[in-house]
DNA sequence: GGCTTTTTCCTAGAGCCCCTAGGTGAAGTC
DNA sequence: GACTTCACCTAGGGGCTCTAGGAAAAAGCC
């Protein structure tokens, strides 16, 4: 009987498409098996376990993701810069559900510090934040301002978590808008406790 | 032989402590059906599947939560309502990871309509925006960016998402701070479409 | 108290999933 | 052609969800 020919990447590839499709928690080693008119066990030659797939979709779909920041951010700066990252961020994880999805997933830290898509996306989203003249730790902060607004409004749009009429796209960029004046008045210092 | 008396709530009760135990995905019925001394058969007497007592969940959780940001925000206006209802929604999430997790998943739009917990949640997150001086549809792109914020911000957190050294509750500070003068200086229907 | 009804819990079993152990045959290496 | 490697196999254990149908406890009724 002939091979199927698989390999860990093409399975991977078959995982990440089947989540766009199904829905990351539904990415099982049966379904790929399936898919690749194999039985299940046969996967264990190339995944280590069902952990192992995930976190392989997790750095596939990670690199996908800040590609596709880079291209857009290229040659820009400022609030330009600002809402290209924002853009390509949304669509990429409403274009991929499943593979956004992956990248929410916890991950072993010793397997994220040699990912060269980690050390892309710090240089580029520190890259983008020159503009606006901050110093650490206020960097720091913004980043993370901005990655939480990004990530949680992408999750609850997915999710179906906005149910009021207004236009999504519309609400997007004026968070963009917001955050872009959040991060020219940035809060320098002040009071951190104030006078009660 | 005696009954283990087990209800609908008292299920739901034991599943949300499980699930801050051990974590939302890792409630499961068979769990459950183990901590009250019964097999996990017996539990679809109460509850009609898994979905059902997840549904569940999330109304609990969702109504203690907004109990929480309820009684942190009462009485207070501007930047230090905004300052409670972060440091309650926080709070709540990092004490809570199971339940907070919970109250992610998507449910039914029918069953939600007539959840007092969602009602109450919109009361008071727009009451906090009055301060602020929004219309429509500026109010709902607010209260989509505070959200968004908040809850990407915590599962991040909670995620380990955040490497860096810097403190969280300090960054957490900043940026609600950079929310406030986000709201402050709301960007009132300049350009949509940049002149590029 | 007895009687009936309802409810709670049971056993049995099907189906899907993850994963291990150990075997077989196909594809490359010399 | 023999040898090694590797892709895939069968067999099987264990966990999970959920259904169907039965038995016994609890609750309601006289």
């Amino acid at each position: 009987m002939p091979r199927a020919g698989i390999t860990a990447d093409r399975l991977v590839t078959a995982a990440v498409e089947l989540a766009d499709e199904a829905g990351f928690e539904n990415v099982t080693l049966s379904a790929l098996a399936r898919r690749f008119g194999v039985k299940d066990a046969s996967l264990y030659s190339h995944v280590k376990n069902l952990q192992d797939l995930r976190t392989r979709m997790a750095l596939r779909a990670g690199g996908e993701l800040i590609d596709r920041i880079a291209a857009a951010v290229a040659g820009r700066a400022g609030k330009d810069a600002l809402a290209a990252f924002a853009g390509a961020y949304r669509a990429y994880a409403l274009e991929h559900p499943g593979r956004y999805a992956a990248t929410q997933i916890r991950i072993d830290q010793s397997l994220l510090a040699d990912s060269p898509a980690l050390r892309r996306t710090a240089e580029i989203t520190y890259g983008m934040l020159r503009a606006y003249g901050l110093d650490e730790p206020d960097l720091t902060d913004a980043v993370r301002l901005l990655r939480a607004t990004f990530h949680g409004y992408c999750v609850l749009e997915a999710g179906g978590g906005f149910g009021a009429p207004r236009d999504v796209q519309q609400s997007w960029n004026r968070a963009v808008d917001a955050l872009h004046t959040a991060l020219t008045h940035w809060p320098r210092e002040e009071n951190d406790h104030p006078h009660e």
